[in-house]
DNA sequence: ATTAATTTTTAGTCTAGACTAAAAATTAAT
DNA sequence: ATTAATTTTTAGTCTAGACTAAAAATTAAT
């Protein structure tokens, strides 16, 4: 069965909403994410469901099912092979490749990304550290943590990013921070949360709990 | 002003179908290439004179503006370029590479054709022969002959084909005939108009006009 | 346990871009 | 120069996917 633009939006969106969450996902919270109002978002859940890519009872919230995962796997799958592509070979910045990816990532066609995939010699992880589900809809569990969890004093890799909105990207880009960075955290401000880090051999710089919460980090 | 696949495609099969005659385009020919109705083309082509894009008189016909033209070109540019990733690149064969450069070529961004093409190293030609458009609109004249109009005991390269259909291209490649082969036209049957052609040191093989008509070749 | 507030759904519209059937214009044939 | 055949347009529908306004269900607040 294939699916439409407006279907592998939703598919992707409910995927990334499930994520993190055993409860049903709001019909309101898929509104604000797709930017549509509500009502036509329960008009497509029930259109989902029918096809049966989705569990949704009236007023219950909706989860995938086995096929809409896979579904939104796949979408996800093309959309970060697709920006290690505009990263690594054309040489965009991180914080550039998210609005072409959306576009790139409904391209149909089984044997182009598995071409791509190899091209790319088969990347795990995308430029903001987000692990890249395998054909099979495999997607390694990496256990990072959220740099405002680690604790006073410990050291830290940055892997990836909670978010890829072009400004937090070019903040992280301003303050140095990049996949790779070896942080340590000098102080925590209880106040407000707020981090001092060391980068390295760098001055500390200072970051807000937004900011921390939003960095990926191995320790 | 934005442009939706369908007026995209509309703009595209209109281009082509200017290319080689001065006539104004009829309602029917593009019907038959964009696989809609009579009714259907004509509601869009009173969409796009309003949008400025052809200039359209009921029962005459219909012609691409300036504008309309620099749409089509951009679009050509973008497929052809994404041909030649696919070629290059990918490892795709010529007769594999239309339906996903069909795709390819609707992806809006400005930088990323670009940088695709500095990527690609600036090519002239697609994996067909056909000339690729300068970012300005510029395309190359390349004045090549029909195969079937080269004359007995001539001798030719190779330079291009006219129809990108899978079949035709798959057929060439079993006859060896590729980009850049020496042909020598050793007979011309006046029946048929069939050829008798040699490539470089094989054996002659034969090919119907259908087939020559669909060569481009450099005398 | 009601009532109020919030969330979700239903009912009814709208637009783009397709369609069919019928009408109108053009072109071809006598 | 009419008439017949062909092409094109108009008028009216349909579907996907959005919308608003109102109704219904759920959740929160007393």
């Amino acid at each position: 069965m294939t699916t439409s633009l407006a279907e592998e939006n939703y598919l992707k969106i409910i995927y990334r909403l499930c994520e993190g969450t055993k409860e049903d996902i709001s019909t309101n919270s898929i509104a604000e994410l797709t930017n549509n109002k509500a009502a036509s978002v329960t008009d497509m859940l029930q259109k989902l469901a029918e096809k049966g890519w989705v569990t949704y009872q009236k007023y219950q919230g909706v989860r995938l099912t086995k096929i809409g995962q896979n579904i939104a796997l796949s979408i996800i799958r093309k959309h970060r092979l697709w920006e290690v592509f505009l990263v690594e070979k054309l040489g965009y910045n991180w914080d550039e490749v998210h609005e072409i990816a959306e576009q790139l990532e409904h391209i149909e066609s089984e044997t182009l990304i598995n071409k791509l995939d190899s091209f790319l010699d088969f990347p795990k992880i995308d430029p903001h550290g987000d692990p890249i589900p395998s054909q099979e809809g495999e997607i390694p569990e990496l256990g990072y943590l959220h740099l405002s969890e680690v604790k006073l004093n410990e050291t830290c890799t940055l892997m990836g990013v909670a978010k890829d909105s072009a400004v937090f990207l070019q903040l992280l880009t301003k303050l140095n921070l990049s996949l790779g960075a070896k942080l340590e955290v000098l102080e925590i401000n209880t106040f407000d949360r707020s981090v001092s880090l060391k980068i390295a051999k760098q001055e500390p710089i200072f970051i807000s709990h937004e900011v921390a919460k939003n960095i990926l980090v191995k320790v």
